[in-house]
DNA sequence: AATATTATTTAGATTTGTCTAAATTATATT
DNA sequence: AATATAATTTAGACAAATCTAAATAATATT
């Protein structure tokens, strides 16, 4: 199967989006795609035609199992290159996803697998997303909650649900990144803002946008 | 300047066949890109609305000073992959060029650069071929003559001309790597193939073809 | 149930890169 | 110089990926 970029990047959108749901509308795949429903309609006539996806129109778009395997198989490509700029060529994790994005499709069984043992065959990427392995298997991944869910006191960040460069710069700004422990000082009831310390710094607030983006693990 | 990878691949051939002459032909080019006359006149077209190239019809193509420029770093990006495909990765010298083919068209300054420096800039690639650097000067590549019109009898092999993996794969069987210290022991007028010998090996006899392709300093 | 709103698809165009077949120009051979 | 051959360009077509505007279908609201 010879996908082209286009291609690639709407199985990987839909495989984003579906999560889950049994079905991801047009509209939602031309948005992230900052693309036109149009568009979108016209990809999948395609896609179904190779067989990639399900759908019927006004029904709804869905991968088919040899959809998801190349799903997969981009997303393993993607978080790679994410690891390699990040701990090779010392990028830090807001400026990796745009690079990533083109990286990811050029093919190479034989480069990803060689890559992926260059890096140690890291488990996750810079922003604690699980990295499958060849066969498209996740490592079991520990059950992570957004920060405006965990209840426990004492936190370590293990991921980012938002990859945009905004949320990710505001982070660097205020000293949270992968693996930071943090205590819930307070939680306000009025805008669901959190009060957190980071050890050998003071107190701050983050809004609830923020904090619903923070996966954590409780410690 | 954004460039798509047709337009990209289309410099960089055009780049390789100028070498010393004054313009390349439509079949030149066709022939390289493995394409039809007729598409290199319509992209012939398009280079030369974007100022890239110095076109008039029937007088063959030449690239203008911001031609030569892009294709330089294309060269640059090329040949950078190469080198951390070999040394990082583990591949042989005959297996990267495709591959390479594909990552130089990842366009970001910040990548290539801090390709570059996490190599330890290098100089040359796997192929013996010059690495210009981010300002598209090559450094002062010594002197390099073709096995086949090289008359010292104790040479180095530097490069070779030709990247075909079919050539290198033959290399790969006979020892012939970058680096290689060869013996001239006979050459035969007749087909002008060449006799040779390396360290600790038997001596054997090569066909003018690969010593045209083989390029070596001397000693 | 009728109407308004939203989501989706279709129709028709555009851009990019390619092709084949035919026409034209340049070059080589007699 | 006339003719043959080779190189190049043009004309017209097609596939991929996109768009806008209009049509249609689904859903929500009165
Ligand atoms: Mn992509
Ligand atoms: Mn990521
Ligand atoms: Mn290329
Ligand atoms: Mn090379």
């Amino acid at each position: 199967m010879n996908l082209t970029v286009a291609e690639e990047n709407y199985i990987k959108s839909i495989y984003k989006l579906q999560d889950g749901q049994a079905v991801v509308s047009t509209n939602a795949i031309a948005y992230d795609l900052d693309t036109k429903p149009a568009s979108v309609t016209d990809m999948a006539k395609k896609l179904k035609e190779k067989k990639l996806i399900d759908y019927e129109k006004y029904q709804g778009i869905s991968l088919t199992p040899e959809g998801k395997r190349i799903a997969i198989q981009i997303v393993r490509r993607h978080r790679l290159w994410e690891c390699f700029l990040v701990d090779k060529l010392s990028f830090s994790w807001d400026e990796v996803h745009e690079i990533a994005e083109e990286l990811e499709h050029v093919r190479s069984e034989k480069l990803i697998n060689r890559l992926s043992e260059f890096l140690g065959n890291p488990t996750t990427d810079p922003h604690g997303d699980p990295i499958p392995d060849a066969q498209g298997k996740f490592s079991k991944n520990k059950q992570l909650v957004s920060l405006d869910k965990a209840t426990a006191r004492r936190l370590e960040v293990a991921g980012v649900s938002d990859q945009s460069s905004s949320l990710l710069e505001f982070l660097n700004a205020k000293g949270i990144k992968l693996g930071t422990q943090i205590d819930v000082i307070e939680r306000y009831e009025f805008d669901n803002s959190v009060e957190i310390k980071i050890r050998n710094q003071s107190a701050f607030t983050i809004s609830e946008q923020v904090s619903k983006n923070i996966m954590v693990k409780i410690l």
